[in-house]
DNA sequence: TTTAAAAACTAACAAACGTTAGTTAGTATT
DNA sequence: AATACTAACTAACGTTTGTTAGTTTTTAAA
């Protein structure tokens, strides 16, 4: 990963420590000056590049849910089964984890530091995917690829379902996202009863 | 839930309140004025009955690892099917969760708040507690009667479907904790396909 | 009713916090 | 070489933080 990166701008780079700092530590544990080390230069520098403390989660909270969305529109319009739908965002989620652990687990934990008025309008958003996740489940069981299963409780379940792998992902485990995602997959999809 | 209450101590006060704040604002973003407001008296008297600020967190985290961990040593000896001891783990859990919402969120939540030693305490109380679970799954496949599922891939999957039930329930949404334990149970051992 | 203990209070400390102001160093353009 | 701009610095601000010290009030026992 680190090899790829391409002339990080410093705003980017104090957001990106800023997320690797608040998974660690928590937002509230975490401290400017703490983060100002991390980048390598004075808290009071990084200033010049962010507005305040809140702005920098802000804007790992909307970037993230920005790009689930994103996905959830693409995945929508497709034109593949429900369950290849569910399986398509599954995978998609688990990318994203992996991806970019830090950030995810920042949006996942520490969404409750945002301002009032920030987090109506995150929550929002959330709450319309939630919606719309669940729109493909209830389409996919009007359809009978789904058992008459409670709509909540399935969306809910496959959502948190997938909170663990942000911690548990390594390379060295030997299991590709891709596997990871099919074995998620098979399981919300065929439970693990034989 | 409030009319059952029976005398609780102050220091049993000060850590329900806690538990309450801290879910709601989370660790760091919670001060102790605050929550001296919340439990009727002034920060400074909240030091008769408790030692600091970590202490209260501590006192919910390992309290809530204890019930947990206790739970998990009764159902391992019951004389039960392996599908029907992750049942039962899933809906204690599940029960748990609803009875203690504000401790469970905390756990999940905010141990990372932890001092080094006590987190490393935690971490390997947590850690045991996998192992075993992971036990469960394990002789259920070699008794045939789950499938061939990566173990820990099924483990966390099982473990962090629940999370979401802290902020979904309501006695008021009609489903009963049975009931809902039962609907988690069944994705989980047979899947939403049909 | 006196006495002792428990639990509350007020006041304040030292440290850490996010952030601002003012200044200096580096960089690119003319 | 002079100019202008960016990005860093040091210093400090006003708060808020967890916590301690010392004092007063409340409660319970004798």
């Amino acid at each position: 990963m680190p090899t790829l990166k391409v002339k990080l701008s410093k705003r980017e780079l104090i957001i990106s420590e800023a997320s690797k700092l608040f998974r660690e530590k928590g937002f509230g544990g975490s401290s400017m000056r703490d983060l100002a080390e991390k980048v390598g230069i004075e808290a009071a520098s990084m200033y010049h590049h962010i507005r305040s403390k809140d702005e920098i989660l802000e804007e790992i909270c909307f970037e993230m849910a920005h790009r689930y969305e994103a996905q959830l529109s693409e995945t929508e319009v497709q034109d593949i089964s429900y369950p290849e739908k569910i399986e398509a965002l599954i995978a998609f989620h688990v990318q994203l984890i992996i991806d970019n652990a830090n950030a995810v687990s920042v949006v996942n934990n520490d969404w409750k530091y945002l301002s009032k008025e920030r987090m109506i309008a995150f929550k929002s958003i959330r709450n319309d995917y939630e919606k719309r996740f669940a729109a493909i489940i209830s389409k996919g069981i009007e359809a009978g690829a789904f058992k008459k299963v409670n709509i909540s409780i399935a969306l809910f379940t496959i959502l948190s379902s997938l909170r663990w792998v942000e911690l548990w992902y390594k390379p060295t485990r030997g299991v590709t996202k891709e596997d990871l995602a099919k074995d998620i997959s098979a399981i919300l999809m065929n439970g693990v009863k034989a």
